[in-house]
DNA sequence: ATGGTGAATTGAAACGTTACAACACGCCCA
DNA sequence: TGGGCGTGTTGTAACGTTTCAATTCACCAT
């Protein structure tokens, strides 16, 4: 095999323009193309020109493992990710808001799993000391989340899914979660019912609270009867709420209606009713928060309140790399509001 | 020295241990630790305890960036990912999988969005001019998909989910949708039912060639009627399978049953259904595939086949892994079977 | 003594980028 | 005529790792 003649071929293949390359295409330095392509006004406008066209013609584009190791920006965000519970829809459009807020920002997403049972701290400690990514998305919140403490500590930039009640000031995505049980509250007075249920999340996740709040309150305002189930939550297995469910309604004074926070909730308690002999929508109640239109196809109809995880995800990239672009955090939140959509007539 | 005892304590904080760091401690040469503590057989076995002990307790750990810099390999897989049509489930299960089979690996898993629509070359373009990540999961393979045609002929290993029809052997994961239409099938058959019904996959996809071929052979064998509906495709809205369903039933011949290849169109056909006053399990039957376990309590209950979609995600990361790490392409396919749970009684 | 051998270790050079400090150069003002 | 200034540009040194080629040194055969 005649091994040198072909090397032109080859190397045109193999050998990725770098700053080299364009450098001696242009007759300028390495620093001066380097700046250059960074828009730096210290270069003459001229020249500026030159080598973006000569860069371009060659192909050139950074390399991004020299680039991070000089400068220690990885252009990566983290986002922690639980793997074992889903709120069903969640990772999907979460993962496709995200990705589409980072389009032309130059990040990547990285998924790294959050064990809700496990520490969940590890994976943030993993990422610092390894310099991992430039960013952490949060999600699951707690009302003084570890991991938000450690962020703020370190100073790595973050937005959490869930608002906490640390003092400090943090970005953060939130869903008005308290506005959605009142709604709910007040659509299931307004169809005369007078005893509501709810299975709420674990109580530390601060969304939870958030729930309690507007699901009690509105209760209470309206002067109507209303209970949380206790032995559930909104991550236990579906199978083990609908049994709940069904006990609940075999005991004095069941509930005539049921606020379920996930869609999975929703599909258990729809199944359970039936299995009790009641009919949804006849004596009982069931209103939904839904991620999905998979709810549009369910029968018999729910009413339901739209979350836009896809906005959310959007919203939490776009902030995310605002504040890693050295925004203060004070303005960098947002909140959610419900968007109610009832299927039976008023 | 004297000034650095002093410095010490800051040092501490800030600065994190290098190669250079642990040689200094050890006073063994920076090459010597970076051989040591990559267990080089070169080194003597005494010298590679004590530098692993002092990198262990100074907390050494390797830098991405530079290694990446210096070998070329990035230590991160992308997965391509769709980030419109959603199978339900399908992300989360799937990347739950892939981040628990790449665990304790050091590899991280990137999202890469996949647009259907659109150009599908162009994000594995940019993983390979710029070097993202040293492997690729594919996911919504063609029978002829160009992403791997390209990945191939680059050499960057990657595993698709899906079998393609190019000759060359290359790694996947699938599932065996012909086994699973056959199986829906017999087992309508069974129920006796004498007209059955599909939506399938664009025809693009490899799998709706297999769903087809083994919805039809099956069919043609127990001597049934059959037809798949061409005016939707699974990737359809769910709102327009569900019309082009119950315009179905209100033509002549209407099917007396269904097979659906995901959650959303199983809904989307069971609710169509009820819209025409027909009850499943009844005049009509139902049997889908599903990824999540709420078809247990959607009523009425159907029979389902479970595709385990945390195991295919896990399967692909080990393969690819094996792949990254030089296995030949050959041995590494895995097919899973469709696990049928029928809930009537046989 | 001389040279050869193998085991263990080392120095130096790269990978591609950015940033600090310096350098020309033309121009204006004293 | 020389000092000072601003505009553009450049050489050099890092960032932390891996790897090639070289070095040391004890040991053994000649």
């Amino acid at each position: 095999m005649a091994d040198t003649e072909d090397t032109t071929d080859l190397r045109h293949r193999r050998a990725k323009p770098t700053l080299r390359t364009v450098s001696e295409a242009t007759g300028f330095a390495v620093t001066t193309v380097s700046r250059a392509l960074s828009g730096d006004t210290r270069i003459a406008q001229s020249t500026r020109d030159i080598v973006a066209q000569a860069a371009e013609k060659l192909g050139y584009v950074p390399d991004r493992a020299a680039r991070r190791l000089r400068t220690g920006r990885t252009q990566v965000v983290s986002l922690l990710l639980n793997t074992q519970h889903e709120f069903l829809g969640f990772t999907h459009e979460m993962l496709a808001g995200i990705t589409q807020g980072l389009t032309g920002t130059g990040y990547a997403v990285s998924v790294v799993p959050d064990a809700l049972g496990g520490d969940r701290l590890a994976p943030v400690q993993a990422i610092l000391r390894n310099q991992l990514s430039d960013g952490i998305l949060v999600t699951r919140t707690e009302a003084f989340d570890p991991r938000i403490r450690l962020l703020m500590e370190e100073g790595l930039p973050f937005v959490s899914h869930g608002r906490t009640e640390f003092t400090a000031a943090h970005p953060w995505v939130d869903y008005d979660n308290e506005a959605f049980a009142r709604a709910a509250v007040a659509r299931l007075v307004a169809r005369g019912r007078r005893r509501i249920a709810i299975v709420l999340p674990e109580e530390r996740f601060t969304f939870a609270q958030h729930l309690r709040y507007g699901f009690v309150v509105a209760a209470r305002e309206a002067g109507i009867d209303h209970e949380a189930l206790e032995t559930v939550t909104l991550d236990s297995d579906p199978s083990a709420i609908a049994s709940a469910i069904r006990t609940r309604h075999q005991q004095p004074n069941p509930p005539d209606a049921h606020i379920c926070v996930g869609e999975a909730t929703a599909l258990a308690t729809l199944g359970a009713l039936t299995d009790c002999g009641l009919e949804p929508g006849r004596a009982v109640d069931v209103i939904t928060k839904r991620a999905s239109p998979i709810f549009d196809y369910v029968r018999p109809r729910i009413d339901t309140a739209y979350e836009d995880l896809r906005a959310t995800g959007q919203a939490m990239a776009e902030l995310l790399v605002r504040r890693m672009q050295g925004e203060t955090p004070e303005g960098l939140t947002r909140l959610f509001a419900p968007e109610p959509e009832f299927c039976h007539p008023h």
